[in-house]
DNA sequence: GGGTGCCCGTGACCTGGATCAATCACTCGG
DNA sequence: CCGAGTGATTGATCCAGGTCACGGGCACCC
């Protein structure tokens, strides 16, 4: 691969104590020595959009902490079906599901848009975890988190139609990835192709092309290729809540 | 209500040292007198079917630990929607995602068969938890077992048709209400109405009622009431692997 | 230039399962 | 014994979304 024309370099790499984003993750809760010892047992990375972090059925190594960028875990059958059970984005821990129930992955990741992915070693996760309880318990409602929103996700799936889903959709992805302009008008970059959006309703993508064609007739939301602008906020967020 | 005709009484109640389930529970990690304060602080009731534990939206107090019986989580949507989300069965414990996640319940508890279940206080279980930095970790390895499962429901909700489903569920029951008898027949006693079945795959109890009749013309499996004999063990586990 | 892949969108069609409505079986209270 | 209430079953009908097939836009590469 040529990496001239690529994108602009990331930022080089920086300590744990000055990431950005350390407030957010489960770490916050160490101490200042413990970060010490945090920054020294982890690797940066840097992925590509496309590109797999791991693979459903790998054992898993460690935790990994994101330092940018936007993430997909992709769960597959035997059959070659395959959704998108979560999304993980800035600032977020990744990979503790495996870590935690002692297990292999269950699920594959990839980056979806360019990500910078700092990984840390099992052993030195499990020092800290020894050294500092509040760790697991900060993990602990990560993770109950977690499951309230794959149950929720459960609920959705089977008692909403995919126009309330992908419209719930939207207004998850203002938060992070909308912009106010000027002029009031919201709009949004979708982080994802078509395609990974019909994986995280559990769609497909050609019911996606019909959907959005519907938003868009209806006068809610106008887009262009990954740029949605939303028309209409307030019947979008009616979309979300009928019989 | 009547206690004469009821069923016979639930044995009298036992101390958690001599619980028959406790080596299943998370508290299995307990020290014999960590168990005696455990012992000191819970609550044992009876519940029949269809009674509730609590409520999705109530305050969780404290965690659950199923001594006997089986018991559904339910969560339901403003618009009336319901799925049955996980099911609970003795020597698990219970209410332990919105304990550790500092929520109020997500999801409604209520026995299907009668049921004895044990409550702990949170200040007690907040004890324990400081004093034995295992049982975090035990809990963190449940949810996230709970975690994988939420998400291979999720999965297989929108990628599987409702017959591989319920032939999925069958399968897990045998385990548990499965019984083979002498002339190795396979029989399982369900544990739940068919509604409660309906809930559970997110479909509606008419679709259940066909199935269960397409599953009899095609020589599956019996049904009467509760009572399933599988008379082709091999072609339900087909079943579940299709296109 | 002209392939050769990818996505993406569109139209035509089909089907699994929801919905609506009626019947039957069962229990319970009087 | 009768009526009311609750589940389970069945049949008839409808529709959201899956499937199949095709065409167009676009990047990349020989």
């Amino acid at each position: 691969m040529s990496s001239d024309k690529d994108k602009p370099e990331a930022p080089a790499p920086v300590s744990c104590l000055t990431c950005q984003k350390r407030g957010d993750a489960e770490f916050c809760v160490l101490h200042e020595e413990e970060v010490e010892q945090l920054d020294g047992s982890r690797v940066t990375n840097v992925y590509k959009p496309g590109q797999v972090l791991f693979y459903q059925g790998n054992p898993c190594l460690g935790l990994f902490c994101v330092e940018s960028g936007e993430l997909a875990l992709r769960k597959t059958d035997e059959s070659g079906h395959s959704v998108i059970v979560r999304m993980v984005h800035a600032g977020q821990t990744l990979g503790y599901r495996a870590f935690f129930a002692g297990d292999h992955y269950t699920a594959t990741c990839e980056a979806l848009t360019e990500s910078r992915v700092c990984f840390i070693d099992k052993s030195a996760v499990k020092r800290l975890l020894d050294h500092n309880s509040q760790l697991g318990l900060q993990f602990l409602q990560r993770v109950s988190e977690d499951l309230r929103e794959a149950e929720e996700g459960k609920l959705a799936a089977v008692s909403l139609p995919v126009r309330a889903r992908f419209a719930h959709l939207l207004l998850t992805l203002k938060d992070r990835h909308g912009v106010m302009n000027d002029d009031g008008v919201l709009k949004i970059e979708l982080p994802m192709s078509r395609q990974d959006i019909a994986a995280l309703l559990g769609a497909r993508p050609e019911t996606v092309a019909r959907t959005i064609r519907a938003l868009e007739e209806d006068g809610v939301a106008s887009f262009d290729g990954r740029e949605v602008q939303v028309d209409d906020l307030d019947s979008l967020l009616d979309e979300i809540e009928v019989a």
